[in-house]
DNA sequence: CTGAAAGCGCTTACAG
DNA sequence: CTGAAAGCGCTTACAG
């Protein structure tokens, strides 16, 4: 039959009375925050044990005018990508003192009237996973003066809120570099994420730079749209394969899909579980993810502390051979 | 130039000043929590809007002795369970009318001088995930009467901790019940998880009754240790094929892996992301592991607020049948 | 329906 | 090195 524990537990006036010294001393040993006698601090320290006394966190966050908190926006379900990133965030935070206080929000289906779940009220600073809010809400923070650094997804313009993300150009680039250099692809058609997703855009630009730094034609029609979604993304490729291209490869692969990579090389990104014990094991892109999280953190407590972190923060990514791109392994 | 921002934003008395009315007047508004004249309101409203003003979370928490956090205690990475689990918890909980604090820790590597990261300081209760805290901790939480719901975990004898799990041992023996009765397989072999894992223990458990349900011996030779672990796994298979087992399948399996389902049955636990893109595509059990995040709020709030919960909830698995089994699928 | 006032449990100049 | 006291910004009986 448990009872009521709040009026049960102890106060920093409890310690104080025990040890036979003023709450101002008390606050100074839990927080080494002034000179204190190393007897004292002994006496408190027993006191604090013996009472099993646990600071409130309300009542120092009133008192000190911080929150001692971090905040993190995501958007509902990341996949793979959240619990690395995730794992990434709060440890780096933990690390640094604060805690992580989490929302998850969709700028394309705002729930609450905006800014009221995160912000100055409940956090000292904001870290805001792509796609969790538009313009509107980065603005209204950014007015205020309000710490915020951005994951994957860079700021809007004049704006210039830091960002952590992860060289999407480089590896598109590297990945279709392989594919020329290595496999003497020549007809390379690219399923490409929304329009509006940053990451997709940076992609589409290293393809692009691929071809063009070979020499070889950017043809549109050899750009679809994936969505990054499993439904359309296969009603694109049957759409690529439909639309008469001039691909002998591609009518191959309508017929006997399983001729990867013998007449058509495949390669993706993100790096996701299964991706190795597919068949024929898929040759991606890995994302430093949980870096990416903690690199978010350090940015942000710097931007909360000092009033600046580093506008961009590009994270290497990792090109992953396996068999779809037609290399053979040991 | 950002500014500091706290003292220049509005407090409730402001508001009060503004709209001609005490801070009682404006908390109740706030609040919904006693009878204020509907023109009043307006008045208040108005002079909140103007303002931009946001009540202080640690004031409210300070003075209504209240968190109104709920805080999540989390293992480092659990794949694919992660993200809806996380989002099955972050709605439910938002929907209630908390904020959600989380902190990882391991039971068997525990960081920080035990409770204190999260508990009745920063949080009115808390869901603890499987292996994120040990008996001692929830010894400690118990004691104090602090409202915990543990996640996948069973209570320690004698606390009575209510607990919001799936039904392993259902879904292992249905498993088995297929393999034995649609397949005609007789020597199933299990890779069994960690020893201390309770959802590896009820899946045993149901492999054990499904066999002897159908008048199999259960042959401890027969059951490995995959840890959950990949490396681990392959070598206990590899032990298993190489033990000499009495498996003409086996054997098979080890030189034409292929083989699968022809010669042997596979299924599994955890329906991954990319298991129906195995070869063959994997038959598994399907967990809703999302409801088990909100389910664990409602009962946490409802032990919050009432004082009490169901001891123990158990979700439904789902049996996703794919080729590995066996099945043909049209 | 409304307000004055106490109080939540800390931190932080200020003074000594 | 230490304490008295003000103050952080709310909520909540209590009184009217």
């Amino acid at each position: 039959m448990p009872m009521p524990l709040a009026e049960h537990s102890a106060t920093i006036e409890d310690v104080a009375r025990r040890a036979g010294v003023s709450t101002a001393t008390v606050s100074r040993v839990i927080n080494q925050s002034g000179p204190v006698d190393a007897a004292t601090i002994t006496r408190v320290q027993t006191a604090m044990r013996e009472l099993k006394y646990i600071p409130r966190t309300a009542a120092r966050n009133l008192a000190s005018r911080k929150t001692n908190t971090l905040g993190l926006l995501l958007t509902d379900i990341q996949g793979d990508f959240f619990a690395p990133m995730l794992s990434g965030v709060e440890s780096a935070a933990r690390a640094a003192g604060y805690d992580l206080l989490i929302a998850t929000t969709n700028v394309r289906a705002p729930r609450a009237p905006f800014p009221s779940i995160l912000g100055p009220q409940n956090t000292d600073g904001l870290l805001v996973f792509i796609n969790s809010l538009g313009s509107a809400g980065l603005e209204h923070y950014h007015e205020l003066g309000f710490p915020v650094v951005l994951i994957h997804q860079s700021s809007p313009e004049g704006l210039n809120i830091p960002c952590v993300t992860v060289e999407n150009k480089a590896a598109a680039k590297k990945l279709i570099d392989h594919l020329i250099e290595v496999h003497q692809r020549r007809h390379i058609a690219f399923l490409r994420g929304p329009e509006d997703q940053q990451d997709s855009h940076w992609r589409a630009l290293g393809y692009k730079q691929s071809l063009e730094a070979h020499g070889l034609a950017v043809d549109p029609g050899l750009i679809a749209s994936g969505e990054f979604d499993r439904a359309i993304a296969a009603h694109a490729v049957k759409q690529l394969l439909e639309s008469g291209v001039e691909f002998g490869v591609l009518d191959a692969l309508q017929h006997a899909v399983k001729r990867v990579p013998e007449e058509i090389s495949v390669v993706g990104f993100d790096d996701q579980r299964l991706s190795a014990y597919l068949t024929p094991p898929l040759t991606t892109v890995r994302a430093p993810t949980e870096r990416v999280g903690s690199e978010a953190v350090r940015q942000l407590v710097q931007l909360i502390q000092t009033r600046q972190a580093d506008p961009l923060t590009l994270l290497p990514t990792e090109m992953i051979i396996r068999r779809s791109c037609g290399c053979v392994l040991p």
